[in-house]
DNA sequence: CGCGAGGTTGATTTGTGTCAATGCACGTGG
DNA sequence: CCACGTGCATTGACACAAATCAACCTCGCG
């Protein structure tokens, strides 16, 4: 891996020095291996340590008692999970891994170090807005938005964001996802997200081939989808920085 | 106002001595009216102020191209909305007024002389989480249920937070919403939200006379509509309180 | 008194879920 | 090298929940 998607995300939050960088190096030194369907943390544990995604696919996700479960948000490569979680007692959800995967444990007192230096801080915390922008959108995505539309918006989602840490380009970008899990995220049945991938395909809105997909014109898909980028903050808080 | 339901509500998230108390009360005396309907603040703003809903009903929402709505979050009195803003250049969605609603504004400054106060800090923090838990539950709600147990969860939940800051007790409680507002909040069409009140009064699970509500039997309802309060961390992070 | 907002109800359509079968790629073991 | 099993994608027939369209009702208010 060349450049971190860690620090290439947070890059985005604030205008980091070659210190600041390193510091988050550092602090991500340690990781572990994670296989696909594992958990990282279980709902009701007590949470430990923070976590971020070094390579792979992971998620937030609760189950229901009827066995369905939702997906709450996918964490790719150079998210964090739940900066501030150990202030709560108790998990109320899961995180799991969605591909084999490798994860950063970063230790509470290590967060602290990093969020008493001020531009860290501001980049975590920009993340974490980040983080809460995206959420909403998938409420209105699930909410709102018709089948084809909802599955649209997730992929120009994933587009932007796998882009901003240089896993994407060109439109082209690997999700690899079984349509199950895709089900998950946006809350349909996994019959129904083949037909509307389907569909997509049909219309040419994408060209999907094995895990590989590709937007054949990200704006019309973005008009299509009702995607509209601001909620990400790619902007970022930096005052040059433009929107 | 006996006593704020701000303070009520922090409360259960720290151990707050009367000295903070006061201070909080202080931070929140400047407040503006609104009539239902009206923004508090609107998408693509810059961000000022912090909100304190002191009465009322107000929401987080988004207005799709085609014209349709969901509201993200609801608002109840001594909720506070987006305490860290100030770091965003720009709101991606709006904040308006459910009911005519009294919401306090307080300034950036303000806001960090609070934060520098570790007890208040450790409780603003913990209502961002508790918020953000809600956040994810609206997405499995919307996700997930059907019509019927959507509602039911969300009854119990305005029933719990209610009943946390004194608004609710015996299973009673207003919810002074229109039917295309309980609609825009569960991802529903109105018609559809009043023929599924229909069928929750007819199976007793709630009564309901102008904009009151009575759940009958809670742990009846709870079970119902998968209502599970772990999320609201009501429980708080205070090491004595019972889970 | 008339108007408008909100609630209620019915008839019908449509999007999505359900159930079930088939196909395909891949890995494993005989 | 082939037989088999497994996980995942695909397809069809059908059922059902929810949206849509439209009418009507009620109540508060100017």
């Amino acid at each position: 891996m060349d450049i971190q998607p860690f620090i290439r995300k947070l890059d985005h939050g604030a205008d980091l020095t070659d210190a600041d960088r390193g510091q988050l190096s550092k602090a991500v030194q340690h990781t572990a291996v994670f296989k696909a369907g594992d958990d990282v943390s279980s709902q009701g544990e007590v949470p430990r340590n923070v976590h971020v995604v070094m390579a792979g696919w992971a998620c937030r996700y609760k189950i229901l008692d009827d066995g369905s479960r939702q997906i709450m948000a996918i964490f790719l490569p150079g998210d964090m999970c739940d900066l501030h979680v150990q202030i709560l007692k108790k998990m109320d959800h899961g995180i799991g891994v969605l591909t084999d995967a490798e994860v950063a444990q970063i230790r509470p007192s290590t967060i602290n170090t990093l969020t008493d230096n001020p531009r860290i801080n501001l980049a975590l915390s920009w993340a974490t807005l980040a983080d809460q922008g995206t959420l909403r959108e998938w409420l209105v995505n699930v909410g709102q938005r018709p089948a084809n539309a909802r599955l649209a918006h997730l992929f120009c989602e994933l587009y932007v964001r796998l882009n901003a840490v240089g896993l994407a380009d060109n439109g082209v970008f690997d999700v690899p996802l079984t349509q199950t899990q895709l089900a998950d995220v946006v809350g349909m049945t996994p019959v129904h997200v083949n037909r509307t991938l389907a569909v997509l395909r049909k219309a040419r809105f994408i060209e999907t081939n094995a895990r590989r997909v590709r937007i054949c014109d990200f704006a019309k898909l973005a008009d299509f989808g009702g995607f509209e980028p601001s909620y990400l903050h790619l902007s970022g808080t930096k005052p040059g920085a433009t929107v």
